[in-house]
DNA sequence: TAAAGTTGTGTCAAAGTTGTGTCATGCCGC
DNA sequence: GCGGCATGACACAACTTTGACACAACTTTA
């Protein structure tokens, strides 16, 4: 898993970012100031940094100065809208940056970015404590590889891809079989069935009498 | 729930349109000069901004350019009606204007068409402690789940669409069953029962005699 | 080519949904 | 206030959908 450090004062923003780095499927640190992150970098090999950049102790562009020579990637986070800041940290070497504040969508948006020019994107899922890679199509589950047929990790993928939502018959057939839904034969159910077995989901994965299915996070 | 920041140095303006947003179903903040307008943008994530170009302190324009580059949907309100005006609003990054005085129902289709094209569209419903998700489709009453029937559910979201508006029978029963309204069975009024019960909604659907039903929220 | 694995389908039982009928109660115009 | 009609309350049976499982056709691998 990719280890991300977040240098950032607030803490009630570097737990927001931290939260939604988790569950987006990163490893994630905090460190709330300038110091504190550039004893972390010291330590720890981490495959990206969010740098705030005014901090106590050290700022950010001096941590910047710090963290490059090391080839991590770094992307600023800065709460003054003016240009001069974004255009001095970009210069220093910083990969890109972001306003405060930002949405969350757009910081998952940029890391992925950012990860992805460094080579380092993983193409991963995460639901619970089971793991999809999707390149090598491997399926873990607590560390434990679980062997899951083409049809099955297709399945599976849709699912998760949309979890929450609730995925009507016809469009997940249609989805993972890639072929019009007739609804006269049992091949979803099996498969569902086959999966909620093989990975303990029976209480993940719901049924919605006359809808579909549903993988299912809030119990 | 969707956050709306509202910048309008009318106050009447301004109370207008945030009643009517949170009626539905919008988390509507004011702003009543374009300073203030700033620090909340500052502050606070708001998934659009509707803004008033002559503002006292910083202008509509000015506030725009601070707004754009956060990726936040912006809709002007102008007073104006002039080609030119709306021409420089959109110009610079504006989704969409209004022409005041608008009406409300123009208000209301704006701003979702604006969240829709940035995918942030409505996909929660909320009438009292009951919180409904689309998505889901699943219902919500004071955080535990009630189960809801196909007909159940659709039945509601009709209802809480239309919300104080008296539904016709015919007109409620063809929009949830997709099928003429022969008015000879009891089919509606034992759904309506079913729903009033597992919602404990006996007071707030109430029955508007020989048309329809109403789900009233002024209690 | 045999063996192993995958996938679709059928059957049966169980579970859940939905329409309808009946009777009681309430509403409204007269 | 009364008669007639509309709705509430409720029970029930028909019906549909899904779970569980077995199996055969088919594909891949050794």
């Amino acid at each position: 898993m990719l280890k991300i450090l977040v240098v950032e004062d607030e803490q009630a923003i570097a737990n927001l970012i931290k939260i939604n780095l988790n569950d987006a499927g990163y490893a994630c640190v905090c460190a709330f100031d300038g110091k504190q992150g550039a004893d972390l970098i010291e330590n720890g090999e981490f495959d990206l940094v969010l740098l705030d950049i005014l901090l106590p102790e050290i700022d950010g562009y001096e941590l910047l100065e710090y963290i490059k020579p090391l080839g991590t990637p770094v992307i600023f986070l800065t709460a003054k809208g003016t240009v001069n800041d974004r255009i001095k940290g970009l210069r220093l070497g910083a990969d890109d940056y972001l306003v405060k504040p930002f949405q969350i969508g757009e910081l998952l948006a940029r890391v992925e970015a950012v990860l992805r020019r460094y080579g380092k994107a993983e193409k991963q899922l995460f639901f619970k404590e089971v793991s999809i890679n999707l390149d090598a199509r491997q399926v873990t589950k607590n560390r434990k590889v679980i062997d899951l047929t083409v049809k099955e990790f297709d399945l599976l993928v849709e699912l998760v891809r949309n979890k929450n939502v609730a995925l009507y018959r016809d469009r997940l057939y249609e989805r993972v079989w890639n072929e019009p839904f007739t609804g006269e034969t049992r091949t979803l159910d099996s498969h569902i069935q086959r999966l909620r077995k093989k990975l303990g989901w029976e209480e993940y994965i719901k049924t919605v009498f006359r809808i579909g299915y549903r993988l299912e996070d809030s119990i």
